[in-house]
DNA sequence: CCTTCCTTGGAAAGCGCTTACATTCGGCCC
DNA sequence: GGGCCGAATGTAAGCGCTTTCCAAGGAAGG
């Protein structure tokens, strides 16, 4: 096997300049046809392939856009990576991917960023939050940005209504009577690092506040965004002042909550009623009522904003506010009573 | 804010040579102490980033892993990415996915092997399958690969022994008495894309031939390994051959199959045992008895044999089987049956 | 005191592309 | 028919590093 072949040598065999073949096989003006088809011939001889790195140091860019989110592994952060890939995909750009998790992490994150900005033409930050301040230097900078989850008005943004949601949420468990309502998965201080679970806070407690009602802090429990926390945190619940319905801030943590509720020997929804967020598959397979939010669409809108933004486009920041949509299941539903005791 | 420093201004501002630079910065021999402090402060002062395309293509090295695998947004490679992005972070590595999905995935796949050879250093691949002459071609090149799942005996291997915990989970079941048990997730002609899979049916009906039983083909179902997936391949099941026990190949294929169950208005275990494969967080949450296999450690061992052939490990190709262990919970265990009515 | 060796540091040649600028060439207009 | 213009192509200067090769200078040895 000889070693691999550069530019200079596709030049060679199709008799033009290594100018000439750089912009014939990137399809840009100023080559004719003829030459272009020549220009090909000889590369798909070759079996040419660009040196990526070289070219990114040529041209400085990297064709390479930045996905920051926390954690790989919960269901909704693997389905923002997987709807920004299949846009990145689509452009055969590259996607490097940033995990800010582990303490310090978004104080590291900030200091890696003028590296960064050295190998990715763009960015999109998932649930990231950091002080104002940086992300006015970001909107400084010349990278685009998109944000998922935050709304800065800095950039491009794609979120939900975290507080209509949650108040939509609440609302359904009032409806159905339920006056002792928890909350799973922030806590009075949860602002600081996650503004959506704040928002989401807030808006129960406004659904609740338009009912006379109010969310004392026995009915709060915050812990880690996983089948486990929402357990321990369902566990810290139950006792003499135990809702009659809670609220979770995720699929996980309701799936938590049903385990502990379970083990506690309460029924879901007949001694308790669960909503989660998300609807991840799992939850309509056990019928767990919960909030709607269109992950990869929402992940696949950021990436098309970054994209359009790397193409030139001008134009106000746009931010997008999906909608999201109270799924109601059994878990809250007193009509599948029967049936939920009868059968799993 | 001036354009970014570049290692010829770390190089004047410390009084000393380029070269000398960055033999301090990447901490190479032949540089005194006394320098290295000096060109240390020097960087720090200008806020110094190597560029790392500049780099790369100057070392002919790109410091990257890529990692291929067939998706995203599923619990299992959600998790075996996390794995691997955990290991190359520590070394200040990066990661490049490359998502092997869609018709063609893996012809293309290899069509874009010479590329992908350019921008990373070594390959981790999970549960990639290709016709042997490819791998002997990857073999062949001088990139180190390690792959999860599929044990070629070319490349550090990660695997489990699928033969064995099926049998395992399939003994189980058989233990319970169960004589009619189903197989979700593979077909006969498994084998040809999804060897785990094919392994796994062989391990199941190893099982059943020791006992004297067989797998017919109407226990037999396949169907994506989602959730969905395994609704739908339950509800074929079911009938007047339905099994009284299922594997399923997936925790999510199995938690469809219990959906499917329910609808059908079987209690689980009672009138049909479940036994599910990975133990994500859910399975124990919702009782359901399953193998359990440690991905992400599979995944940073895998990741981690990369790292060492990068390092210039010789040696005999490592194979490592990682045990799997089955956990017995509700879903097969008739002891529990009156509580599983009860609640939950 | 001169040679030999080793360590530190510098000079400079790439790495394989992109792109600004220069050049060529074939019409086309007056 | 000469000059002008624009399209097609070439020339060559980088992009910002790494690394080989070489020089210098001090320590050690004879």
């Amino acid at each position: 096997m000889s070693r691999a072949a550069k530019i200079e040598d596709v030049a060679s065999r199709a008799g033009v300049s290594v100018a000439t073949v750089s912009r014939a096989l990137r399809g840009l003006p100023h080559v004719s046809q003829a030459t272009r088809e020549k220009v090909l011939r000889a590369a798909e001889e070759l079996d040419y392939r660009p040196n990526p790195h070289a070219a990114r140091l040529a041209a400085g860019r990297s064709g390479t856009v930045g996905v920051a989110l926390p954690v790989l592994n919960s269901w909704f952060y693997a389905n923002v990576l997987a709807g920004v890939e299949a846009v990145l995909a689509e452009e055969a750009l590259d996607m490097h991917v940033v995990v800010v998790d582990g303490p310090d992490a978004v104080e590291r994150f900030i200091a890696e960023l003028p590296a960064l900005s050295k190998r990715v033409d763009g960015l999109v930050l998932c649930d990231l939050f950091m002080p104002d301040q940086l992300w006015e230097d970001l909107a400084g900078g010349p990278m685009p940005v998109a944000t998922i989850g935050v709304d800065t008005g800095l950039f491009d943004s794609v979120t939900i209504d975290n507080v209509v949601a949650a108040s939509d949420a609440t609302d359904h468990l009032l409806d159905l009577g339920h006056t002792r309502i928890g909350l799973i998965g922030a806590g009075p201080e949860a602002a600081a690092d996650n503004e959506s679970a704040a928002l989401r806070r807030r808006g129960m407690i406004e659904a609740l506040r338009r009912r006379a009602l109010d969310l004392p802090p026995e009915l709060e429990a915050a812990g880690s965004f996983s089948v486990a926390g929402g357990k321990e945190a369902m566990q810290e619940l139950l006792g003499d002042t135990a809702p009659t319905a809670v609220f979770c801030l995720s699929d996980e943590m309701a799936i938590g909550a049903m385990w502990a509720a379970d083990e506690a020997g309460l029924a879901v929804p007949g001694d308790l009623a669960v909503v989660g967020f998300d609807d991840q598959p799992v939850a309509e397979a056990l019928g767990l009522t919960t909030v709607r939010q269109p992950v990869s669409i929402m992940a696949a809108r950021a990436a098309n904003f970054v994209l359009a933004r790397l193409e030139g486009e001008e134009g106000p920041v746009e931010r997008h506010v999906m909608p999201t949509q109270l799924q109601k299941r059994r878990s809250t539903d007193f009509r599948h009573l029967t049936h939920v005791h009868a059968h799993s």
